[in-house]
DNA sequence: TGTCGGCTTGAAGAGTTCTGCAATTCCACG
DNA sequence: CGTGGAATTGCAGAACTCTTCAAGCCGACA
């Protein structure tokens, strides 16, 4: 296991870690989609989401393509979204052992 | 699907980009260690790794125990070490089609 | 009780990321 | 050519994260 793959996971990651990456990466798992498609589902400033959307054209996660004079975004053939899917599955798992472990301290507290 | 449920997932990825903390991750995904041993691992300084062992803590992605004088930290049952693997099987893909492009690029310069 | 080792916490400086405004590019159409 | 709409880029200030130093806490053991 060479050592740069844990910053290149780490990496991964953090491009990941924002919420309207994550709402565009959800958007596009049902199909490509035009920015001003986009634009009307999340409600932010166009700069803001073509600032987002270079951030994920870096990491080879989507592409772009101009049809006339809209851009169409899709996934890169990589399957963002199953590991979308793998992290909605395990955050309810968080959620649930959180509020178990709550739930346990308030009774605790008030036993 | 509620809305903030977008920040949620956003934050679960940005609490794992981090390279210290997929490290830490992936040691756990063998079984439970000692923080001591965490430190020979991770070659880091001490007050590092309890800022990002606290931070994996609150994510309640992992839990600490005491042993009388060493702590030991372990997966808090949520099965993050799945995760893990997608991301890297999928990282693996990502690099793959990044050559791939690159390599077409390169030939196509060259042609 | 005193002190030592292992770990954590607090806080501050450096560095990075995010957001919104203004300016720019690119294409289509008159 | 000039205008207009769609998207991007540059930039600057705010907000956040990372790292490190110093200080604190808690068991163990004399």
């Amino acid at each position: 296991m060479p050592v740069p793959l844990y910053q290149a996971r780490a990496e991964f990651f953090r491009i990941l870690g924002h919420p309207v990456r994550i709402r565009v990466l959800d958007l596009l798992s049902d199909g490509p989609m035009a920015v001003r498609d986009l634009l009307v589902a999340i409600e932010i400033e166009p700069s803001n989401l073509s600032q987002q959307l270079a951030v994920l054209r870096r990491a080879g996660i989507v592409t772009a393509t101009r049809a006339g004079t809209t851009v169409v975004y899709a996934l890169s053939g990589v399957d963002v979204a199953e590991l979308l899917r793998a992290a909605r599955r395990i955050l309810a798992e968080v959620l649930t052992c959180q509020n178990a472990l709550l739930t346990e301290l308030r009774e605790a507290e008030l036993g």
